[in-house]
RNA sequence: GGGCGCGUAGCUCAAUGGCAGAGCAGUGGCCUUUUAAGCCAUUGGUUGAGAGUUCGAAUCUCUCCGCGCUCACCA
C-alpha cells in the first residue's frame, strides 16, 4: 500500500462520495464527436454561416476558473486545448458546485455542448452536460501556462526535474506538451528513413535480437540463458553480421531499424539500448555509400522539419548535399600537426604526439589505430561542426572493412561528423573470408586483457562468407543521436521514452 | 569507476549556524465572460536517509541513496 499524501487523501474521499451518489469514478465507456481541434475549426466555419455546432468532447482538466455561478475551464486532448463553459443558465447551480467540488485538475472528462465565443473571443465549449471519465487519485505536477500579450506562451511551475521527468515520463508527458511534440517528431524521422530506404529498393529484415555470439563491433554484452536449450545467449551488438549473410544469399539491399545492447557507460550520448539502423548494398562501395548518407539525412529534414538547415546548440547547421569530405590523414594533420601517414608504428606514432603535444599523449601501450583514434577525437572531432564526411580509417580498428588498394595499413571506411559528434559509419565490407578469419585471429590477441570486449571468432559467418559475398558498402547509424541533432535535444534521455535509470525503492 | 555539483511542501523556489518560508496547487468562503482570474481565511514539512560536531544544524563534518555535469570507457 502506498503512503498517500494528504492531497491524494482528498480526492480519494472524493471518490468514495461519487460512489455514493451513484457516479462511477471509472466509467468503461466514453463518447466523443470531435477533438478540441476538430470542434474549433468546426466552428469557425459554422459561425460565419450562422450554424451552431454541437460537440462531445473529451479530454484531461488541466485549468479551472471557479467564478459562483459560473465556471470556465481548460480541457486537453490528443490535439491541443479548448476552453469549457459552464454556466448556471445551462446546467443549474447544484451541477455548477458539484462541478467545482468533485473534479480535480488531471480528471479525465467528457462534456457535450455547443460551441460558443466568449467575450475575450476563445472558441469555448458552452457545456450542458458532463461526465466523470477518469478520476486522477495522485495530482500532476502543477503547471499553468501564461499568454503574454505578444502570444508567447510562458509555463510557471512547470515539471523540471530531470530524475522525475524521465523516471515518471508519463507524468512529463501530461503536462508538458513539447515532450509529446519531441516524440512525434522522432517518430516521423524514422518513418522518413525508412520510406528513403524503401523508395531506393531496399527490403527492410528482422535479425536476432538474442544471439549466440554477439559480433560486428567492439562493446561489452549483455548475457542471458536460454533454460530449454541450456545454452547463454547475448543480446546483439550489432545487426553487421547476420545482415552480411543476408548479401551471402542473394538479397542484394538490406536495412534493419532496431535496438542495439551495448553493457557500458551511460552519458548525455549512452544508453545501454538504442535505436541503430544498418543498410548494407551489394555492389556499391564506401563513396556511393556516402552519397546514399547525405541524401538519407537531408532529405530525412526536410521531410520532418521542412528545411535542411538545423540548429543545434550555437551552430547552425546546413545538411544540404554534398557533405564536405575529409581525408583522415589530412584532418588530423591539419587539427594537430601529426602526419599519421609518417609514422607505421604504434611507437613512432607516439613519439610524434609526444613532440607536438607534450601535455595531450595517449596511452603508450595502445595500438596504432587507437592512437590515431585519440588524435581524432582529441584534436579533429570537435571541430567537425558542419556535416563532414571523414575518410580512410586505419585497418587495425576496422576488422570488417576491405583494405584500401595499395595501402595496407588504412580501410575504405567514413565516419559521418555532424556538430561534433558522430552520427554514422560504413564502409566498403570486407568480403574475403581467408582475409576475414586472420582479421578475427588479430584482433583476438588485441584484446586478450579484455576477455569480453573482444570480438569471438564467428565461425558461421565465415562459413557463409566462403560461399561468396558480393562485394558490398555497409552503413550503420545511431538514430538516436540523428534524432538529437535534428531536434536540438542535447541529451540521449530527451529523445528516448524510457532511458535507462537504476532501480527505485519503493 | 574517478572528479565536481545538487537533493527543502504535490510543482517552482527562498531561508548559510539562531522560530523552516513564499507563489501556485489543495481546503472553506465571496463572485454570471474568466484565462497564471481576483479577494478573504486556511491546511500542508522525518529539509533524500543515517551518524557526528554544537547550547542550537536545512546550513558544518562523515557514511549511504538518488540524480546532474564532467573525465575515463565506448575499433
Amino acid at each position: 500500500m502506498p503512503e498517500y499524501s494528504s492531497l491524494e487523501k482528498i480526492r480519494l474521499q472524493k471518490m468514495e462520495e461519487l460512489r455514493a451518489e451513484g457516479v462511477e469514478p471509472f466509467p468503461t465507456r466514453a463518447t466523443r464527436t470531435h477533438t478540441s481541434a476538430q470542434a474549433i475549426a468546426e466552428f469557425e466555419t459554422a459561425e460565419k454561416e450562422g450554424r451552431e455546432v454541437k460537440a462531445t468532447l473529451t479530454g484531461r482538466i488541466r485549468a479551472t476558473r471557479a467564478m459562483g455561478k459560473l465556471s470556465f475551464a481548460h480541457i486537453e486532448d490528443g490535439d491541443g486545448k479548448i476552453q469549457l463553459f459552464f454556466r448556471v443558465n445551462e446546467v443549474g447551480q447544484d451541477k455548477i458546485d458539484f462541478f467545482n467540488k468533485m473534479f480535480d485538475l488531471g480528471d479525465f472528462i467528457q462534456v457535450g455542448g455547443v460551441m460558443m465565443r466568449t467575450k475575450t473571443g476563445e472558441a469555448t465549449l458552452l457545456v450542458h452536460e458532463f461526465k466523470m471519465l477518469a478520476k486522477a487519485v495522485s495530482p500532476l505536477p502543477a503547471a499553468k501556462d501564461e499568454t503574454l500579450e505578444d502570444g508567447t506562451v510562458v509555463r510557471h511551475a512547470a515539471l523540471e526535474d530531470a530524475e522525475i521527468r524521465a523516471r515518471q515520463r508519463y507524468a512529463d508527458l501530461a503536462v508538458n506538451p513539447d515532450v509529446r511534440e519531441t516524440f512525434r517528431k522522432r517518430a516521423a524521422i524514422i518513418k522518413a528513413l525508412r520510406e528513403f530506404l524503401d523508395g531506393k529498393g531496399f527490403l527492410e529484415v528482422e535479425t536476432p535480437i538474442l544471439q549466440p555470439l554477439y559480433g560486428g563491433a567492439a562493446a561489452r554484452p549483455f548475457t542471458t540463458h536460454h533454460n530449454e536449450l541450456d545454452q547463454d545467449m547475448y543480446l546483439r551488438i550489432s545487426f553487421e553480421l547476420y545482415l552480411k549473410r543476408l548479401l551471402v544469399g542473394n538479397l542484394e539491399k538490406v536495412y534493419e531499424i532496431g535496438r542495439d545492447f551495448r553493457n557500458e557507460g551511460v552519458s548525455f550520448k549512452h544508453n545501454p539500448e538504442f535505436t541503430q539502423l544498418e543498410f548494407y548494398w551489394a555492389y556499391a562501395d564506401y563513396l556511393q555509400v556516402m552519397e546514399l548518407t547525405e541524401q538519407m539525412v537531408s532529405n530525412t529534414a526536410q521531410q520532418t522539419l521542412g528545411t535542411m538547415k538545423v540548429k543545434y546548440k550555437e551552430h547552425e547547421i546546413d545538411l544540404t548535399p554534398p557533405w564536405r569530405r575529409l581525408e583522415m590523414r589530412q584532418g588530423i594533420l591539419e587539427a594537430s600537426g601529426v602526419d599519421i601517414a609518417a609514422h607505421k608504428t604504434a611507437a613512432d606514432l607516439f613519439q610524434a604526439i609526444r613532440a607536438q603535444h607534450p601535455n595531450k599523449t595517449p596511452d603508450p601501450k595502445v595500438t596504432r589505430g587507437k592512437m590515431i583514434d585519440f588524435l581524432l577525437g582529441e584534436f579533429l572531432e570537435p571541430t567537425l561542426i558542419q556535416p563532414t564526411f571523414l575518410y580512410n580509417y586505419p585497418r587495425d580498428i576496422s576488422p570488417l572493412a576491405k583494405p584500401l588498394p595499395g595501402d595496407p595499413l588504412t580501410v575504405e571506411r567514413f565516419e559521418g561528423y555532424v556538430a561534433g559528434f558522430e552520427i554514422c559509419n560504413a564502409f566498403t565490407e570486407l568480403n574475403d573470408p581467408l582475409d576475414q578469419e586472420q582479421r578475427f585471429l588479430d584482433m583476438q590477441k588485441d584484446y586478450t586483457d579484455d576477455e569480453e570486449e573482444k570480438n569471438p571468432l564467428d565461425e558461421d559467418y565465415l562459413r557463409a562468407m566462403r560461399y561468396g559475398m558480393p562485394p558490398n558498402g555497409g552503413f550503420g547509424m545511431g538514430v538516436d543521436r540523428l534524432v538529437m541533432l535534428l531536434l536540438n535535444k542535447h541529451s540521449i534521455r530527451e529523445v528516448l521514452l524510457f532511458p535507462a535509470l537504476r532501480k527505485e525503492e519503493f
